[in-house]
RNA sequence: GGCCCGUUCGUCUAGGGGUUAGGACGCAGGAUUUUCAUUCCUGUAACAGGGGUUCGAUUCCCCUACGGGCUACCA
């Protein structure tokens, strides 16, 4: 049999970061097993359907390379996609649960189930269930007169279809990462399947769609362990045999209270979404991980391991090497809460392992799109020395602003440390020393410094804080001899000797 | 409240009847580096509690506590 899997979400808003790791999971299980991956939109909520989040879902795929094998926008052999387009075939399915004795009409309004609801509730404290025990005495095709319940259908009155739960029936099944869990029928309600607006809810469309499509194997968050009887029992009821399931463990803030909100991350300081979002009716905007700076490779790869472990030590995979280690028997069970920490470490790992010519090109585009100036021929040398000095691309035009204009500051204390204007000659002396260099590479640059600072007696220790001030404001960041040679010696040059005039100054007026 | 699922360092986790309970993030210290960062080394810190079963339980069973999920004509 071939494996099948779906990635299902509803279009009711922008997707999570929990949902990326769902399709993460079925992604993985899917190429691991030579399967399909397909993305199906469940959008039979119109109450809930936000315009483009739809799109944002593709797009958010699309940018952490889950790209499925069938979906709305590319079809495929079970085509459509979208449950609103499928509209016409789950009635079908409905109806033949009615004439099978497992479903039948309920005609009560929702405001009279609330009112219900509401009674029964201030009686007992909670509120009742539409099951075996109450759906006698509610208005249905199984408790109303059968001429009644004809004339109610031929009028055209409002109704849905509601499954019939059987009487006290232990439903036993088995989930691949929880092992066996059983629930009592008792405790389900008979749950509408199909809609007043004729559309069905996500019980229905979701059993009848992953039948349909052949689903063999249904992975997804552990809100819809306690959906399980309740499909289990469609699948029999129906007759069709019922695909694997296997129910993820959720991921939880990082304070450990709930699911994962985008409340909570917003609060804390970061994303928990892949993409930027612009909620129209707030016109509030939630920012994503793309746009925080994140490597879709770094996301992703934490992401597996979060609620997943290889049972070894490598931590750093591609996705190609996630496909081979991974396993759903090795899916934890309990939540895991978030820790955004290790989501940056995980980056910055990613970023040292791109080569420099590769990241030159994107902070070029980086610094063109902010308008910054710069050298392509020293921008990857540039970007070689950023790249362990900061967590995210996006960081390295403020981190080594000086190679790309003045240093915007200087450290006034150690400036009055390390340098008073009687060495100005000295350094006059270095600038005219370095003048005669051809090389201006690092191992030239340090040969000369070195020789310069013997001939005059100096310790390096004199010189060089000197020099970084000068050059960068600061006496931190990369080998001095390194930023001499990415700003050329024209730059560089021109630099130390403005500066060293201005060093003068600030001292005098200090 | 009811039902279901869960519980190993602060966090992500490995392990599994007898282990110095391992790794990673973080944090702290050290080495390297002219500095910062990187790298390397070291340290810090955990089996929720109580009962069983057993020669022996962190590991198996039960209870409690705690956490999470579900409890809609939402998914």
């Amino acid at each position: 049999m071939d494996v099948r899997v779906r990635f299902a979400p509803s279009p009711t808003g922008p997707l999570h970061i929990g949902g990326i790791r769902t399709a993460l999971y079925n992604y993985l299980f899917a190429r691991k097993h030579g399967g399909r991956f397909l993305l199906r939109i469940e959008d039979t909520d119109q109450k809930r359907y936000v315009e483009k989040a739809e799109e944002y879902i593709t797009e958010a795929l699309g940018w952490c390379g889950l790209v499925p094998d069938e979906s709305p926008g590319q079809g495929g052999p079970h085509h459509p996609y979208r449950q609103s387009e499928r509209s016409g075939i789950y009635a079908r399915y409905a109806l033949h649960l009615i004439d099978a004795g497992h479903a039948y009409y309920a005609f009560d309004t929702e405001e009279e189930l609330e009112a219900w609801r509401a009674v029964g509730e201030a009686a007992t404290g909670t509120p009742p269930k539409y099951d075996a025990h109450t759906r006698g005495k509610l208005r249905n095709s199984l408790s109303l007169p059968p001429q009644e319940t004809a004339d109610l259908l031929a009028s055209g009155a409002e109704k849905v279809v509601r499954l019939k739960i059987p009487f006290a029936e232990t439903i036993v099944f088995d989930d691949l990462i929880r092992g066996t869990v059983s629930f009592s029928s008792d405790e389900l309600d008979d749950k509408v399947l199909l809609k007043a607006d004729g559309l069905p809810t996500y019980h229905l469309a979701n059993v009848v769609d992953d039948h349909l499509m052949q689903i063999t194997h249904v992975i997804r968050g552990e809100e819809w362990l306690s959906s399980g009887p309740l499909h289990v029992l469609l699948y029999r009821f129906l007759g069709w045999e019922r695909p694997a399931f296997a129910h993820l463990p959720l991921i939880l803030n990082p304070n450990g209270q709930g699911k994962l909100s985008k409340r909570t991350a917003d609060k804390l300081g970061f994303p928990v979404f892949p993409l930027n979002w612009k909620d129209t009716e707030s016109g509030q905007t939630w920012m994503g991980f793309r746009e925080s700076g994140f490597e879709p490779g770094a996301l992703i790869n934490f992401l597996a391991l979060l609620g997943w472990n290889p049972g070894t030590e490598q931590e750093l995979f591609t996705i190609d090497e996630l496909v081979e280690a991974f396993s759903l028997e090795r899916v934890h069970k309990a939540g895991a809460r978030f820790d955004y920490e290790k989501a940056r470490w995980f980056n910055q790992e990613y970023l040292k392992r791109l080569d420099n010519e590769t990241l030159a090109i994107r902070l070029a585009s980086l610094l063109d799109e902010q308008g910054i100036l710069h050298n392509p021929e020293s921008l990857p040398a540039i970007a070689g020395m950023l790249k362990e000095r900061v967590f995210f691309l996006r960081e390295m035009p403020e981190v080594g602003h000086f190679f790309f204009g003045e240093p915007r500051s200087f450290d006034q204390k150690m400036l009055a440390q390390k340098y008073k204007p009687s060495l100005r000659p000295v350094f006059e002396r270095l600038i005219a020393a370095l003048q005669q260099l051809d090389d201006f590479d690092p191992a030239s640059l340090e040969a000369e410094v070195k020789r310069f600072a013997a001939a005059e007696q100096l310790g390096l220790g004199a010189v060089l804080p000197v020099l970084r001030l000068a050059l960068a404001g600061t006496v931190q960041g990369p080998p001095a001899f390194d930023m001499m040679s990415a700003l050329g010696k024209k730059a560089s040059l021109q630099r130390l000797g403005d500066n060293l005039i201005r060093f003068d100054q600030m001292l005098a007026t200090a």
